[in-house]
DNA sequence: CTACATCCATACCTACCAGTTATAGCAGGA
DNA sequence: TCCTGCTATAACTGGTAGGTATGGATGTAG
């Protein structure tokens, strides 16, 4: 008996709210849509999955038996779907190369063009993670190597070359306050909301609120922002600041947002990463075209 | 990326077969709408699985990382479903019983009240398999207990115990000139066609064929059967005999066919068996039951 | 005990899609 | 060059996943 693997995501999450509206707004989807898919996978199974009442939903032994295997198949389909997207790229000679908001900022062209200049047979393809991943896509696979800003999370088994070192600056709404100084005082800053990246993101998130340079002071997080559209558009609107790298400063203007050197705070590392156990020979070339391209011939 | 498992299932039969029209074919459907529908799944996975010509199809690199994974996924969610209905006929007490055939004949209706009368809280729910299993289901998990004509694949882990013993007859069509006789002998029938079990019945395809009986003298196939019903047809229509249970004799009466006892040939015995593995009071007391209405009280 | 709030089920509608048959188009072999 | 065999395309139909509006049941507060 096949089922569509959508179905069984809609399970795992009822079976996981047990409440109905709660999943439905989890997949966004309407609670009417979802009811009838859960029923649709039982008569498909025909088997109960789920005792409802108008006041409680609550797993029966059938359900309670296939949550796990459920989200052990999807799991699997995932990392399936990830190998397979690998092979495909590997095929067709296409580098994955993942980054974050700038990438490697002005660097970033040079590198490539060094990289096509000397493998021009390979092609590549670059894409932009959010920032709940600060492996770029290293972690699931997606990529093969990734312009990191560092820390990366520790326990990811990553090579690391670092290629370049620049200030963090702060990014202020235009009207506020601090944003007549030329140079922003870090102590300056230790009481204002900021704009943080989301919780996965781990000590990521720390760093870019500056947490170390605090001193246990504690900091505000006004907002949470997925993405450098997203935490500029909130610093524009005034609900908070935030801190980034030199080089964003450049490739992020609007309207309403002025940037700030910041003193008495440590630079934001950039680092080419790839997966320690991934030997292939373009992967060490992509390297290489990026230490060629960051220290420019003597 | 959700998937319809059954869109893994259609690229895997094109895989195997390397031939849309072979596939569809083997699927039950029309070579157009599989290939469709592998197109479809291609575009929703973005990736190409398979290179097709108007003379070859080859996979991709994606595609031969794709089959295996697919395989194990199919299979995978075959075991879970099993599992889940086991859990399901657990809670609401129903044991699973498994038979082929006529079951255990006259018997069975003893054997269920039996067992009705001693746990009338359970419910018994009984299911027929094909002839391609001997096992009755317990093989893949679908029952619990089965109702099984010896020999039964030795490999299997199941406890058995056996209920009776009856002789094996023949049974001819009408016409036939060996249905003059009140009792065949064996050495008469064995240059008949026969109408067989399917191969992967294995061991018990050979004991319905009297393939020890015969001595090493070859044995004509002259049609397979996948049930009693399918059996009984051909042998009305003139295609072969079979040997059968005596018992089945009193089962499949049909216009067009007649059976008669054979001499020196050996009893079919018919046992109850159940998973080694599977140590619930249930099954034993079934068990009980079913030796209670065999050896009727003394 | 009644009124209310909450939540799942039902009804009904629309857009899309899985399947069908018929046929076009392409490629290899005699 | 024609024939044969295979996949792709076209056009159609029934079924279904999604939506909104509303019914109906049940636990809770007063």
């Amino acid at each position: 008996m096949d089922v569509d693997l959508r179905l069984l995501r809609y399970f795992v999450a009822v079976a996981e709210e047990l409440h109905f509206t709660r999943a439905a707004e989890r997949l966004f989807i309407s609670q009417p849509a979802l009811s009838k898919q859960v029923r649709l996978l039982e008569t498909q199974l025909r088997l109960k999955l789920l005792r409802r009442s108008s006041r409680h939903v609550e797993l029966t032994a059938a359900g309670n038996a296939l949550l796990p295997q459920a989200r052990q198949l999807l799991d699997t389909w995932s990392e399936s779907l990830t190998a397979t997207r690998a092979a495909a790229a590997e095929e067709d000679r296409t580098l994955r190369v993942g980054f974050i908001t700038n990438a490697a900022g002005e660097l970033t062209t040079q590198i490539l063009a060094e990289f096509t200049r000397r493998r021009p047979e390979w092609r590549i393809s670059m894409s932009q993670a959010l920032w709940a991943d600060p492996t770029c896509g290293l972690r699931d696979g997606s990529v093969d190597v990734a312009f990191v800003r560092l820390p990366v999370p520790a326990q990811e088994p990553l090579a690391l070359r670092i290629l370049l070192s620049e200030p963090r600056w702060v990014a202020l709404p235009s009207a506020h306050p601090l944003a007549r100084h030329e140079v922003v005082p870090f102590a300056s800053l230790l009481d204002e909301p900021f704009i943080a990246t989301p919780p996965e993101s781990g000590t990521w998130r720390d760093f870019w609120l500056a947490v170390s340079e605090r001193r246990g002071h504690p900091v505000r997080v006004s907002a949470v922002a997925q993405s450098s559209e997203e935490w500029i558009e909130a610093i524009a609107n005034g609900f908070g600041v935030g801190f980034t790298a030199e080089s964003t400063a450049r490739f992020y203007h609007r309207p309403g947002v002025v940037y700030r050197p910041v003193d008495e705070i440590s630079p934001s590392r950039l680092a080419l990463a790839w997966r320690r156990e991934d030997r292939r020979r373009i992967i060490i070339e992509f390297a290489a075209a990026c230490a060629a391209a960051a220290s420019p011939a003597a």
